[in-house]
DNA sequence: ATGCTAGTCTTACGCCGTAAGTGAGGTCAA
DNA sequence: TTGACCTCACTTACGGCGTAAGACTAGCAT
């Protein structure tokens, strides 16, 4: 009865199909509930198969964090305002985040150390630097924005996901000011993103030095 | 031998015994060590014992969150310049975090939904409001804030927790402009603090109404 | 033909959370 | 004093987990 599977067949699994149907099974049940039995019945395959394409679960992790980064983040331009560049990275990541909910407690657990994405840091850092920030400064802002975006979706993505929106009925009449607040609706992610990225960037526009060295040196 | 425990022989456990031993377990093994298991082996004490304390391992995790809020957050001042309240509060927050490392990631998951931490937002957020921010704009402030803090943390929670600082060792020599922004050392808790709740706070300032409606109102 | 290799399945181990049931002491009304 | 009841603790058991070790098979290179 629908063991129907043979030893030793070769079913043509890929390292993609896996992390695909990985994704896929995080974002449906939740980060927690993926386990490597799962992901293997969801491949009609063993579990064992799935280490000859994964080192373990915390590389089928790893993979998951990089295969939705790589579908997000594109790379950013070389050049241009980098109010916009900052804010379009920002947007570019939330969007990710936004499609993948299952990834984002593994992107906040995981340095994003791979290649590609200490590539784009750089890239990033350097249109910064261009525009007159110490590259030191530079590297805090990115750090900034995108700590500023993961911990955005965090809060949203607790589980069965009672989020801000419940603090609405919490918050009787013994929290005049917090229902106040709370009377044109719910905070929602986007108006967070924007409100955060906003205040996170004109802070920084005031810790630019004056001149702008850009073009004219003085 | 070494199982001299006896059935039903009251032991003295208390609820504070219990979530105190599991911080300790989680701040020293790492939060995903903590298990019912292994927090009764530490109290010399069967699992199944905790349950009379607790209701299940994720209402253990919640309590844990409480316990460690409420050793951190202080009550908010009533009055003062806001940006000293704020940045009080962040530090507070921060210092609470780093004194207990294995709740940084229940604190991400968990949205602080508790009595105790809807009065300190309430107060915040009345603060602000006093200060001259319209309520809505003071709640984003200090989720804000709140996000930054905690998404800190999470950089340099990840368990083996190569931080940022290993970063430095892979900007070699393809990745000139990062190796220079971490020439002076690898970037580390308290500057970021430092330097995001700076950007936060200048950019509020930006968003707060002229006028400063506290005392004149025109 | 032979052997190698890569992909797959099988079995097994020691963890995990927790449902269900057992038992020992303490409290207190009758 | 008795005995019912409650609380706290222990025991056993179940199904799920990650993964080490090993066996099998098909296809490819020799």
């Amino acid at each position: 009865m629908g063991r129907s599977r043979v030893q030793g067949k070769h079913a043509g699994l890929t390292r993609e199909q896996v992390l695909e149907a990985a994704v896929r099974l995080a974002d449906r049940d939740g980060v927690e509930a993926l386990s490597m039995r799962k992901l293997a019945r969801e491949l009609d395959v063993e579990a064992m198969t799935l280490y000859h394409h994964v080192q373990n679960k915390q590389g089928l992790e790893d993979a998951i964090v990089e295969h939705v980064l790589a579908e997000s983040l594109g790379w950013p331009p070389e050049s241009g305002a980098w109010q916009e560049v900052v804010a379009g990275y920002a947007h570019d990541l939330h969007r990710g985040l936004a499609r993948h909910p299952g990834a984002v407690l593994l992107f906040a657990t995981r340095p994003a150390i791979t290649p590609r994405s200490l590539a784009i840091l750089e890239t990033l850092v350097r249109l910064l630097r261009e525009a007159g920030f110490p590259a030191r400064t530079a590297l805090h802002l990115v750090y900034a924005v995108a700590g500023a975006v993961v911990g955005l979706h965090l809060g949203y993505a607790g589980d069965q996901n009672r989020e801000p929106a419940a603090v609405a009925d919490l918050a009787g009449e013994d929290l005049p000011v917090l229902a106040d607040a709370l009377a044109d609706g719910p905070v929602t992610m986007e108006s967070r993103l924007d409100f955060t990225l906003t205040a996170l960037i004109a802070g920084f526009e005031t810790l630019l030095p004056a001149d702008g060295r850009r073009l004219s040196p003085r």
